[in-house]
DNA sequence: TCAATAGATTAGAATTATTCTAACTAAAGA
DNA sequence: TCTTTAGTTAGAATAATTCTAATCTATTGA
């Protein structure tokens, strides 16, 4: 619309898209510098359920929706968000690592044909007659993965 | 003792060593080769309650032991143990592949901080809750990795 | 608003785990 | 013993990930 430059510029601001995305990087402490923002989307926004995904994955996806990024700081991205409690690292492949944005407790179905990844709740889930925790040591967390196979 | 050559040789045969680890090579139908010999050895013998590798740990171990092998006859070998059911591979650690010579039933408590993978027998532990199997799947196996760091 | 600065991004090199290649060697069977 | 088949090997190749060092950018204090 307005073609012509105004004659006196109002302060230029970043807009205040306090999208979901800004806020989390925010709440993280983490600068929110554009591949940071935009990953996160990727990551989070219309992701109720969580997902799961390699480094690989992210950094294709982010190219084709036209995100300047490179895979090094897709790698950087991840790991510092896992750092920072917005992501867990998984690791049921050798040779890959996935990324996972669902943080609540919860354990995994592995489809060992396709790769998938499907999320199973912990709260339905009882595991009896584990041993105590050695002395000196604190559970980091348990995993439970069932790997499944075509029949 | 005897430098000089015996007038009429006898057949030079292998000794008939049937050990554990040439018995477990016959019964799985693999070539009972000089390393593959040698690395069951390692992998079998002694270690009645099982035990954990990497290819990097298992090949200097042969090498300390002077078994003439190479990185990728225990890669090789490793692989197909495991293809013929007298290891299984374990995914614990982004980075490295773990053999685990436990056939038994069982889960692991892995600690973080050393590396370390302790056995947990399944016999006295219940899962309840998992959700069905998928139809057109089957459970290939159920792993429980209890992640320990230090407290 | 702007310059200074700490922190982030990047391409490409480096590193690590693993597999592949193709030449050599050893086990099996006749 | 001979022939055939399978296994071993060094080194090259590949794949995932990290590192390096140069460049860029978000932040902040003036
Ligand atoms: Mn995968
Ligand atoms: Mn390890
Ligand atoms: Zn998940
Ligand atoms: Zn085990």
């Amino acid at each position: 619309m307005a073609k012509t430059a105004p004659k006196t510029r109002k302060t230029v601001r970043t807009p205040p898209v306090t999208t979901a995305a800004l806020a989390r990087l925010r709440d993280a402490g983490l600068r929110p510098t554009r591949q940071r923002i935009a990953l996160a989307a990727l990551l989070f926004d219309g992701h109720p359920y969580g997902r799961h995904v390699t480094a690989e994955m992210l950094f294709d996806e982010a190219r084709k929706r036209g995100a300047r990024v490179s895979l090094a700081t897709v790698y950087n991205t991840l790991n510092q968000f896992t750092e920072a409690g917005l992501l867990r690292e998984l690791v049921v492949d050798p040779g890959t690592s996935h990324f996972d944005t669902n943080m609540g407790d919860h354990h995994h179905l592995y489809f060992e044909d396709s790769g998938e990844l499907r999320d199973v709740d912990a709260g339905g889930i009882e595991i009896k007659g584990l041993p105590a925790t050695p002395r000196g040591a604190e559970v980091a967390r348990v995993d439970v993965i069932v790997r499944l196979r075509r029949r």
